[in-house]
DNA sequence: TTGAAAGCGCTAACAA
DNA sequence: TTGTTAGCGCTTTCAA
């Protein structure tokens, strides 16, 4: 008929006179909001059904006042934790009916952070989660207009947007205690890279010798790479001194054993080792690995609802904290020669 | 003076008053397409910084037909192929000016993917990527409508849409030869949850297996999970003519491994054992994982150019392969009693 | 170089 | 229940 079978995608008003009805009546039958006849809402149903007409999302997100979309800026996205905590962003944003975005920072530069906030800000946006596990997620949070509803994720309280987080300093300390209980004159600490100064599990693994009255090894720095925790790992072996290792993460204590077991040591039978995470490999290391679980999934999705509280205007929760339980497997026993 | 200081966010208009300018003006300034007087332009652009103001990405994404967001739709998300995945294609996205909305596809049921396709195609977007991974990818690609440039990813080389592939089945065969070269008699295999009838690992097994007249042995069915490889391995190491065993991924090579080593079996030394991915931790296992590398980055980042491609209407190429290579570790083995 | 006018495709307000 | 009339906040003609 007079249906224009142009190349282009079909709009509203294509609808509209194909089915002999106004194009608000189409809007109608698509939104639901207001009644329209059988017949009216059958024969548009069928016209939109024929020109595989789908409304445009760009015309409705100008309309509607209120964008469906979240965006989540990381400094990495397929690491463990970050993954997961991502995950658990996207699970809770979609039964929301949220769509998210996902944007790297790569580095705590200027430049990357510019691209990741403008390509952020260039979108119908609804509220921002920044993980703040990093410096680069760090300053990409700075950068983020204060006007734009934010959460942060990150391991540390802090002052500024909601939070969400664990409260890793309390975790590694009971998992510092635990090894000091056990008899080890003190815990060496491989520290993974710390988002700021100083990151909550070097704090609470200080806090505990402290607390003990345990000598404080200088900490060892170690990349995000299990390898790095290799290298560690056989310089530690290597020195008779060394008895526990607490480790950043379980990745590098998975390096960190395996350094040390080429030089000749065993776990935990010449020293303890233990992660934090709770890795989904970690049970399955030889030996099974003590550690700390951090529900990552579960944090992205308490970052969620802070960030939908803010959203609904309900000054409710602006912060939301998980104590982390520790996982004792086998990486940890008493020092050689002590009986507990 | 006459601006009005509600507490809407400022719009355009807001910013042409303030600067004395007319609206266009102030659009021409934003864009750079047209040449603004020296005088007028700082006007306008201190304007936009007294008022904060930032043009509307809904309506700026009404008018320009381009939107510059891409979705890729997953069954999962933070399972380190997965992730990683997404890390290149996110990585290329950005470079290229686009933003990834990620929307997991819980279940292959309707109702699941219902639900993520129509968050989908509630955004402006340009295009989607399907990770055809598992079931639930393959039913996301079904339901897309077919005039939305889509790119698929996945192991295996089928027809329909432009896709990204690794040549599994190959890299598979190559894997299970060198076993057999080893001189294993035959080689066992788990796998893991096939996103169709049979994965190319599977396939490439299988034709390794019958190319060289070796017994082909029922397949064992791992889940996603390492624990699965861990209870596989475990029976697999009671039958003493196990002596190979080729896994679906390294993270259940890993279980597999663990499961042996719970039965007494020693690997590579009973047992020799490889994997498929080169995860992160396979050269941290003890012992480090004989596998696959698959750069998984890479195919992300090869999915986006295709999409790329689709969009910029060069019908240049709509398929990209490669071939992953061996990595030869310590986990493989000749056979007990053999001298290779 | 600039402004007035005209849309982009949709939903909301208002009559009828 | 339906259609007409107005916008949403921008960019893009088109004149001047």
């Amino acid at each position: 008929m007079s249906t224009a079978p142009g190349s282009k995608p079909p709009v509203i008003d294509d609808v509209a006179r194909r089915a002999g009805v106004s194009v608000p009546t189409v809007s109608r039958v698509l939104t639901g909001a207001a009644k329209v006849s059988d017949e009216k809402r059958l024969r548009v149903l069928a016209a939109i059904d024929e020109l595989k007409f789908r409304p445009s999302a760009a015309a409705r997100a100008l309309v509607a006042r209120a964008p469906k979309s979240i965006a989540v800026l990381a400094g990495d996205t397929s690491r463990y934790g970050y993954a997961e905590t991502i995950r658990g962003i996207e699970e809770s944003a979609r039964n929301a009916g949220y769509l998210v975005t996902i944007t790297v920072v790569e580095t705590p530069h200027d430049d990357s952070v510019d691209v990741a906030v403008s390509l952020v800000l260039n979108q119908p946006l609804a509220g921002v989660i920044v993980l703040k596990f990093d410096p680069a997620g760090v300053a990409a949070l700075q950068k983020i207009p204060s006007d734009i509803p934010t959460v942060s994720i990150s391991g540390l309280r802090e002052t500024g947007v909601p939070q969400a987080v664990f409260q890793e300093a309390a975790a590694a300390e009971h998992l510092v205690e635990y090894l000091l209980d056990l008899g080890h004159k003190t815990v060496h600490h491989v520290r993974i890279p710390p988002s700021r100064k100083e990151d909550g599990r070097t704090t609470g693994w200080r806090r505990a010798l402290k607390e003990a009255k345990a000598e404080v090894p200088e900490p060892r720095d170690a990349t995000w790479e299990p390898e790095s925790g290799r290298v560690i790992g056989r310089e530690l072996g290597l020195d008779p001194n060394v008895t526990a290792i607490f480790c950043g993460n379980d990745e590098i204590a998975m390096g960190v054993i395996r350094g040390l077991t080429e030089v000749g040591k065993s776990v935990p039978g010449d020293v303890s080792v233990v992660g934090f995470d709770d890795h989904p490999l970690a049970a399955m290391w030889s030996p099974p690995l003590t550690t700390v679980r951090q529900d990552f999934a579960d944090l992205g999705s308490r970052a969620f609802d802070l960030l939908e509280a803010l959203l609904s205007d309900h000054p409710a929760k602006r912060f939301s904290a998980a104590l982390p339980p520790l996982v004792i497997r086998e990486s940890a026993a008493p020092p050689k020669g002590r009986v507990n």
